[in-house]
DNA sequence: TATTACATGTTATAATATAACATATCAAAT
DNA sequence: ATTTGATATGTTATATTATAACATGTAATA
């Protein structure tokens, strides 16, 4: 059966529709909080359900702030590569969609001589609610 | 006293010269490990010491490695805002040095109407060395 | 010399993530 | 229909990364 219609676990699914729910990036141990009532129970269910859906490209972790977050996999530039707007102000994660930034980071690669596979970017700044409070 | 030249403290110099003389990143226990036999003992002490050389701008974190890395900040393009070439085959890290990222980054990322402060970019590939063994 | 601002030392604990192992599920191959 | 192989689950324990809280020290300065 093809990825991208490949169904999901319960576990998979319960994490899943938290973190779309989720109006903000949760970190794991939040997820597992928010789900306990659904029968998971160990950190270890919530970690092996994200481990899966960051692998398929379903979920994001946004590595400064060890959180989770979802991905409208249908606009995303890339299943493995990220790229976020983080407001400083109001912590709001915003993903940065339809972009070139690989095919720009490769060039800057090759004048290092390297190969890019993959990147995570992290801007950070001010969102559009927050920048006139600067 | 300018920041410039301000002295380091003993516990942050030691953290920084071994940063300095290590070919690769370090974790912050393998620093307490590797700097114990110079009287520091606690992980508070090698965190606290971390936490100032990274605001001087002496040493990065590399968030998604947890790891942090001296930086020759003569050449580092921001204090601030960090830059990494990730060898996904030997570890190596290298920064992305003399780069017009932030501006780059600013322009992205007013199209989201984001006012642009920093940026932490890892892009994972193969270096130089390892390029051709894949 | 009192004040201020940092830095230190120490113990304890919080927060994040994985190891190890026994079972279970389920589609595909025989 | 059964065996197989790959993947997911449940569970307990533990590893790894980082901070809280509080008492003390140090050194420049007002």
């Amino acid at each position: 059966m093809a990825l991208a219609t490949k169904e999901l676990t319960n576990n998979q699914q319960t994490v899943l529709t938290l973190l779309e729910e989720s109006k903000e990036p949760l970190k794991a141990y939040a997820i597992l909080f928010d789900i306990q009532k659904k029968g998971i129970k160990s950190p270890l269910q919530v970690y092996r359900a994200l481990d899966k859906l960051i692998e398929i490209g379903k979920v994001h972790k946004i590595e400064s702030k060890n959180s989770y977050i979802a991905c409208n996999n249908a606009e995303c530039s890339s299943k493995s590569s990220t790229s976020f707007l983080i407001c400083e102000l109001c912590d709001d994660v915003k993903e940065l969609k339809k972009n070139n930034l690989s095919s720009y980071f490769s060039k800057q690669s090759e004048k290092s001589n390297f190969k890019y596979i993959k990147h995570n970017l992290e801007i950070y700044g001010a969102c559009k609610t927050c920048k006139n409070k600067i």
